[in-house]
DNA sequence: ACATATTTTTAGATTTGTCTAAATTTTATT
DNA sequence: AATAAAATTTAGACAAATCTAAAAATATGT
């Protein structure tokens, strides 16, 4: 019974990749999504599948793709559960910025101690959010729900509190930094070019321009 | 020329085991040591030395024993320098007790990022010694030296301040706290028993009978 | 609906780290 | 110094996770 219960990090990664393409499109996960997602080839993707399978965290009929069983789901959210805890840690007590953290935290996510996740949680005061705006899920597996929306979706003259980030690349994050745009910020939506979707944006008490495309990967939670 | 920088895990359990040997006896490391200390075969310690000789991490001579290379002590350094780092963060940040730490530090010593281990050290104060007392070397590969004797070389009626303890297994380190015995603390050799090897003590203003097995290892700094 | 394209699986090979059993070398003993 | 004992290495095998190339199943387009 308890045989199954030790993971290593290969098949982690596999379900953590199963389950973020599996609550995207909410359905089954395709073999080849699973192996661009992990940089790998969908031969690896079956034989991992099998074995997973076999292991009880997948259910899994040939050609029909794959979805996580509720103890792959579990196993999922403990996996995202610390890889965001030790993101906030490194954010709040390293120092480290909000783009430099995801590849240290995908190696520290694999480490196994349930008191050490615990722990970690309550010396940085059970935060609810990632750095990126991105909800942690409690010990028990749950997220804070929060009505969050795309900054494009918000109409002229209303507002909101800047709350995630949707694409957390290196880039993107380096872009924000650079204009001073982080979470917690106020926005109001002032104007939108019909032209190419730009916003006219007020934050921090000052008036920029910024194209759709950043804009569509902005969350904001209406005030 | 860069090829050979990343390690596994495995390679670098071996590097650290053979590290540990090696400053004990300060001499080549057989391969039954190794394998002793590292719970496996001998056969696949021949196996693992080959490739770590080929890498440059060891030298090596059929049947003559391993040493590292400078550039395997280099990274024995760092790996030992982790464990440490992390075993302070434990007991220091996320209050486990000095018998917790172990296990989890050896997870935690193959996390891949320099700036995060030169950001632990920074955020945890440069600490020079981990909760048992071991040094923690320096980025640049270098140890605080300290003059530490075992308790069961001082004299009668001489002082020392409890700096460490030889033997660091839990059950050890459970019996020390049990009986109030922590690093830092002032003890004085009252007598020592012909018969057994038992010494009487004087720690936080009491007085107890310890074994010659208790007081061999426990360190001790002059005062 | 049929042909074609795409997706997925299978079969067989490779690498890493391990093992067992046998062979070899070194060390210890008398 | 010869022989026995111990340590070490070699040879061959295995499991895990990956790959390539080919086969099979599913999906797509007219």
């Amino acid at each position: 019974m308890f045989k199954f219960l030790f993971m290593t990090h290969s098949e982690e990664d596999y379900i953590k990749a199963i389950y973020h393409l599996g609550v995207l499109n909410n359905s089954t996960v395709a073999t080849n999504a699973i192996a661009e997602q992990m940089d790998t080839k969908p031969s690896s993707v079956t034989d991992m599948i099998r074995k997973l399978s076999e292991k009880g965290f997948v259910s899994y009929k040939k050609y029909q793709g794959v979805s996580l069983t509720d103890l792959g789901t579990q196993k999922a959210l403990t996996i995202v559960r610390k890889h965001r805890l030790w993101e906030v840690f490194l954010v709040d007590k390293l120092d480290f910025s909000w783009d430099e953290v995801h590849e240290i935290a995908e190696q520290l996510e694999h480490i196994k101690s349930e008191k050490l996740t615990d722990s970690l949680d309550k010396h940085l005061g059970y935060p609810k959010f990632d750095p990126h705006g991105d909800p942690i899920p409690s010990k028990a597996g749950v997220f804070t729900n929060t009505t969050k929306k795309l900054l494009n979706e918000v109409a002229i003259n209303n507002s909101g509190i800047c709350v995630g980030v949707k694409d957390s690349s290196a880039p993107f994050l380096k872009f924000l930094d650079k204009h001073e745009i982080a979470l917690g910020d106020y926005i109001t939506v002032l104007d939108k070019e019909d032209f190419d979707g730009s916003l006219q944006i007020k934050i921090n008490e000052k008036i920029i321009l910024i194209s759709h495309q950043i804009a569509s990967n902005l969350y904001v939670k209406s005030t």
